[in-house]
DNA sequence: CCAATTATGAAACTACTGTTACAGAAGTTA
DNA sequence: TAACTTCTGTAACAGTAGTTTCATAATTGG
């Protein structure tokens, strides 16, 4: 069904007519950018009329140059997003590399870099603040393979500040808890690729009871974003069949570190009282 | 003058309102394609009205919403054009900013990069060729604040590899577990400073019964490296009141890679088969 | 808790873009 | 060269997208 618009030019290149054919070389050239802008600069640039563009892109077989342009961003965003379909096939890097730590952790490297770029200050300290205030309760809710960090987060949480609850991931037992949310607590959502629409479900309840939600996620932004009132992203592509929470875990101990920094007064008490028995 | 889309927008998120926040979580989540579609689509993305995304782009300073447009693909072209003008995207931040979070990551960077030295390369083979292999039954375990670790990789083993279980926390539980465990087996330990005096004799236990235990630790070596036969450092110092396993996950993530290549064919089956439903 | 202020989305508006019809140019064939 | 066919650009048209306004909702400050 749906066929690559490069790979169509190719199809069609040589049933098209002169003025048609500057078209697709345009396109070719600048691709996709120049098919992305409308009609009349498109046809500038290629040195054609903005009808010859339109007919070329009928020639491809698309209904409406929208049409077309809907098609090439649906390319450009799955180049991007490309599920776990990138098979190691790509890998054809020495096979038994050595070197494929070191690798590795390169990569990870440069996550955590893209991570902290793209966390504004202001995001960061909002919520270590938020949660360094310790008002109302502190919920946490993470997915299939993010929940892991929740509990984690939990954990970690507990010994800085009271209220800390996570969500238990059955759905019986979630409208109980809900029971106990209150106006103004907070909610820290976990929350990756293969977004969990239940994650969005509560989001949704959670924004509706009026809490405050805080989306961990990575850089293709889970849609429960759109709750959201603050959100850190972290980078989690590997470039390989999997993608990696390695940043995302740094990003959870950088909060509860600056959080602990916070609130040290309150914390090192609830530290003491906590580890020595 | 011409500053990049990117940019802009964490030098204006600050002082956004919450709609036209959502909208700049919107684009740089699938970004730039989405800045590139109809103004009704991207609102509807963002999960805001199409004003809202007007007034954000507004606020990055375009003149209009056509030549916000025109700045994203004059910026993809650029970027396809000058090949080596790769990895910066605009981040040239002031350096004089000493953020909390760019510090530790700074650091979380270091103890990637010293994870990376001190593990040999032959160990880390070892352990993945060793859990590609799927002989026998693979065992996982982790002390307080591991566990989290334990429970991540055995949910991600379990896609590649049959017969992974991890041990119960509680020792009653665990004796009969033991029973279970077969001369040949395989077990991951996780152990880091504050050493659980239990591990150690988890790992004792299992030593006897000549199941090869894989170690991983911090730098300061579990005391379980005694029955170890595979031993996988990472670097947890953070200098400040806790530590960061952050290293360790990436450690972790990437036996995971790695071990999934090995075998791919096996693995890409199982992944389907449990991917689907 | 109420008033003032600000933010937000629905709907009306307008401007521009994509579309189409048509006339003339270019190329083809007799 | 003349008649025919095919291609191409201009210009008018139609429709959709961007813009603006305004009433209502949400915050903020008193």
């Amino acid at each position: 069904m749906g066929k690559s618009v490069a790979g169509r030019i190719h199809d069609a290149i040589a049933g098209l007519t002169a003025a048609e054919k500057r078209a697709a070389r345009g396109l070719l050239g600048s691709y996709p950018t120049l098919g992305l802008a409308p009609v009349a600069e498109f046809a500038l640039h290629a040195g054609v009329s903005s009808a010859s563009v339109l007919r070329f892109v009928a020639q491809l077989g698309y209904k409406s140059y929208p049409d077309f342009q809907r098609a090439l961003r649906d390319e450009m965003e799955q180049r991007s997003k490309s599920p776990l379909q990138r098979s190691p096939t790509g890998i054809s890097e020495s096979p038994d590399d050595p070197r494929f730590l070191d690798h590795f952790i390169a990569q990870a490297v440069d996550n955590l870099r893209r991570a902290a770029a793209l966390i504004p200050a202001s995001e960061f300290e909002a919520v270590c603040t938020r949660l360094a205030e310790s008002r109302g309760t502190c919920w946490l809710a993470g997915g299939r393979f993010t929940d892991f960090l929740a509990g984690y987060m939990e954990a970690h949480l507990r010994l800085i500040r009271p209220g800390v609850r996570r969500f238990d991931g059955r759905p019986a037992t979630q409208a109980d808890q809900m029971l106990d949310v209150r106006d103004g607590d907070t909610a820290i959502i976990f929350d990756v690729r293969r977004y969990d629409p239940a994650l969005l479900q509560l989001a949704s309840d959670l924004a509706a009871k009026r809490v405050q939600i805080v989306l961990i996620t990575d850089e293709w932004m889970s849609p429960v974003s759109r709750f959201a009132k603050l959100v850190l992203p972290g980078y989690t592509e590997m470039g390989r069949t999997w993608d990696a929470n390695g940043a995302l875990l740094t990003v959870v101990e950088a909060v509860l570190a600056r959080t602990t920094e916070l609130t040290w007064t309150t914390a090192s008490k609830r530290m003491g009282a906590i580890e020595r028995p």
